[in-house]
DNA sequence: ATTGAATTCATACTTTCGGGTGAAGGCTTT
DNA sequence: AAAGCCTTCACCCGAAAGTATGAATTCAAT
């Protein structure tokens, strides 16, 4: 920080030091006013353009890519809630069994939720449903 | 683009007209020399940061997340070329059976290779080495 | 109240996956 | 040449996944 400011403070005292000259130069009429005009406009201008970029210059935010769920697909789809649960646990590489424990519900009841959604999603294996899941935008 | 033409022409004769308006009452001595100065400076200025708004105005381009290989990860985890074309066969849905098909080999050497790759990347299932594979960017 | 969808569960059967072990051939490094 | 790794393949076994069918329950909508 201390070093900017020492560069900032030593621009100004050119500056004001360019400005200084030429108003003595315009004075003792080694210049026209025309010039000594044109010279301020176009320091001015460019320091415009300077100030505009700092003042302006906006802090890059990275933000992740946010999830939205594509609830159309899931309708067209007629995906149920429990189905849908049963894709998201999936998509986490639990196995039926353990996704059964998560949701207090049986091993066969796991594997009919995941059949039939096989089905409404037209795969054959868990692996493609989480890769169509994801395209759909029916899971993060 | 025409009104846009336009637009800029009306601005641009407003600011010459009140150039030369500030001229006049210079020259009439209606105006200290300092105002006059102090006024274009201020005009500049602002036209400054403006046109460099303008001209450095970027143009956003999306660009999709590219995906870059780890290949540090794959070398710390002593993954072969091979198990790592078995992980990628399988993070697209394949079975054993079709990567096994794509690959030329029996159906016993991709559980070969799949079963040192769920080793090397401490899993259990294929889905969880799909997961861990684009989380350790092996796979995109 | 009846219909229909969603959820739950069971049983039985097939297929796929994954672990363990062993082994042969090829290729590189020492 | 010997050692070490990669790749390939085989066989066996158990676990997990997936299919098919049928059925009971709940809950919202007609």
């Amino acid at each position: 920080m201390k070093p900017t400011i020492l560069i900032y403070g030593l621009a100004m005292a050119v500056l004001i030091f360019l400005l200084k000259y030429l108003e003595y130069r315009l004075f003792v009429r080694d210049l026209s006013i025309e010039f000594y005009v044109g010279i301020v406009a176009v320091m001015f201008a460019i320091l415009g353009v300077w100030a505009g970029k700092r003042l302006t210059r906006r802090k890059i935010v990275l933000v992740g890519p946010v999830f939205i769920l594509n609830e159309d697909a899931l309708q067209q789809l007629e995906i149920s809630k429990r189905e849908h649960e049963v894709l998201e646990l999936m998509a986490q590489g639990l196995s039926n069994q353990e996704i059964a424990d998560k949701l207090f519900v049986s091993l066969n009841t796991i594997k009919t939720h995941s059949s039939n959604l096989f089905l409404k999603l037209e795969v054959k294996r868990r692996t493609q449903a989480v890769q169509k899941g994801k395209e759909l935008r029916l899971i993060p």
